[in-house]
DNA sequence: CTAAAAGCTCACATTGATGTCAGGGGCAAG
DNA sequence: CTTGCCCCTGACATCAATGTGAGCTTTTAG
């Protein structure tokens, strides 16, 4: 397929494939003219990618996690695993920092709600 | 206590208090030089503040959500529960996401270590 | 053949919270 | 008084992913 299709297939726009290309987060093979191709796997690719761009990872350190255009090597593996670690230890922060924040809110929404009630209370 | 003070209790740098106090997130009594004054109260409004936008909000949501410097009123009141609503969706989503992207780091990171095991193996 | 639709590269703009620097006061202790 | 430390405003810089537009080529459909 040719990037209109995959940016249609992951939500991704054009400009973010040629982006994520361009930080050696995607591969794709090019025709004689000059036209990115990708099969079908490049589309659970992007989803990856995006799924840990969404994560607030950069894509520098995605593509020291999971590489696609380098040699698969012992020491890029080691290398891999440490920044994996970090980051599923900040993934696991960020968890929960959202449900402390959701907490909070929480909190607040019952605030509001109560005084919403005491002034439909005094209406009354 | 001044700037100063409030800044190491909260670990929010000087420049963000004043621009948290810029965007109507927090307020401060001035002494009569200017010097912005705050009392231990303030301490848990930053903290807030701190909590939200690292949830990703934007400091015009949080102060829509939780205004510090616009009269309380029904009709602020329910656009507040209006727009909580909505952010505690996007939270809820954003938990759902980041637990996604630790699932899918999680499955790297055994196949990582099944290379390496593997490798280790073939030493051997 | 021709026109529309899709691709390509290059380059500049945007967003939002924060960093940083400049130039100038304020205030306490020696 | 002066030295040192904190504060003030205002302006410009940063980062990272994405948007956008120009100018040009390729592919596809009628």
């Amino acid at each position: 397929m040719r990037i209109g299709e995959l940016s249609a297939r992951t939500g991704a726009s054009r400009r973010s494939l040629r982006y994520y290309e361009e930080q050696g987060l995607l591969v794709s093979s090019r025709s004689p003219s000059g036209q990115r191709h990708y099969e079908d796997e490049h589309v659970q690719r992007v989803r990856l990618v995006q799924a840990f761009l969404a994560a607030g990872m950069s894509s520098g350190t995605i593509v020291e996690m999971v590489p696609c255009m380098t040699e698969p090597s012992e020491d890029r593996a080691r290398q891999a695993l440490e920044i994996m670690g970090r980051e599923r230890a900040r993934l696991s922060e960020a968890i929960d920092g959202l449900a402390a924040a959701r907490a909070a809110l929480d909190h607040l929404i019952e605030d509001n709600h109560a005084y919403l009630t005491r002034s439909a209370d005094d209406e009354a």
